[in-house]
DNA sequence: ATAATGATACTGACTAGTCAGTCTGTTTGT
DNA sequence: ACAAACAGACTGACTAGTCAGTATCATTAT
């Protein structure tokens, strides 16, 4: 199904690659502690043996797929905000990290959901991971400011309060099909702009 | 320290309460997984068997803490805001989740963090809690659009990003200590009010 | 008064199952 | 010949939950 692009897109997919498409899945429906290794065996058609060969443990298994998402993430928006400046970054970003997430559901919920609430290795990573995409948005923020694009705000607790908003309504669709990403398109890219006051020119 | 307030504040703790503040402490400092039965039976001075007594495993132990906690936040809000109407009710369901969440650090880790990622006994309780919070708010801001405080918005898309806003940025602050309650308070209010093009009065 | 009965609250040694990770190979590629 | 990649049976540490028994107090009978 819905398959991370990969390193080699063409050939059919490496033991390493099924392995992670398998974790992915399961990892992603079921968390990280209801996940046995022998059902990503399974799933991966293939054998302990190979999965410790390719890992080291479960636990970096798991830290591989997120990390593997984060990258995609930031890479997919760094590339849609290169030719733009100012507020168009921001309302730019925002549109991508949406689309993305939905077009990515499994891997969406392994990050926002799966990787919560797990012990203090995941904790720090989840923080890192968390950290990282709350500085990029506080800095989009801040050019902003100095543009004047916007009012001067608490850029921080912004950040972290728009990653808040976009996470919990992407995590509301990822649990119920609703409401249509479109709905959600609509109404949160305004609501997260007028939040720091400003105004969209589209109409 | 942070007691939640119980049916008998006089006494001194029974043998349930001991449980239950000694689970609410290990459980929002550690995880769920991450806890042993034992050191709770250490932690609260009891046996394993006593804990079984008073409840019939470890998940319905840690389902009445997140329950306890959601009850104590919504009788909160609903003391405050009796007296309010509008887009008041709003503002001071806000400042009254804000404080409580302050208050109670560790209950609010625990409803917030711990509660995510865990199996779908879990996920379904918590789906069930910000259902519950959700509505609530949806409930209010419906409310504020007839009243024409506000302008019409896609009432259930706000009510989610509001949470995951509140969610985050307390979230950020369980952790890491900042920013402190003063600033969140400062900037997140009018932020999510702005959001909705409601303009506050003070000042 | 006090002994017998019962109910509730508690104790902690023990068990039975689980599952991540290991180990000893076999196969495949160069 | 050699190593990298893979197979899968096996191990043992770990822990939720059990259960047979004890302590304490209220209730009733004698």
């Amino acid at each position: 199904m819905t398959h991370l692009p990969t390193t080699s897109p063409t050939e059919q997919p490496s033991t390493r690659e099924r392995i992670m498409d398998a974790a992915l899945n399961i990892f992603s429906r079921k968390g990280y502690h209801d996940t046995r290794m022998d059902e990503i065996v399974e799933e991966a058609s293939t054998s302990k043996g190979s999965i410790y060969f390719h890992f080291p443990n479960k636990e970096q298994l798991f830290l591989a797929l997120v990390d593997q998402f984060a990258d995609l993430l930031e890479r997919r928006v760094n590339e849609a905000i290169a030719s733009k400046q100012g507020m168009e970054r921001v309302s730019m970003a925002l549109t991508t990290v949406l689309e993305t997430f939905g077009k990515y559901r499994r891997p969406a919920k392994l990050l926002l959901v799966q990787a919560v609430g797990l012990g203090s290795i995941f904790e720090r990573k989840r923080l890192e991971v968390t950290d990282r995409f709350a500085n990029l948005i506080q800095g989009y923020l801040d050019e902003a400011i100095i543009e004047g694009d916007i009012q001067k705000v608490d850029t921080q607790v912004v950040a972290h309060a728009w990653m808040g908003a976009i996470y919990n309504v992407v995590i509301q669709w990822v649990y119920t099909g609703e409401p249509t990403q479109e709905r959600i398109l609509n109404a949160l890219l305004p609501l997260l702009l007028k939040s720091v006051g400003y105004q969209q020119d589209g109409k």
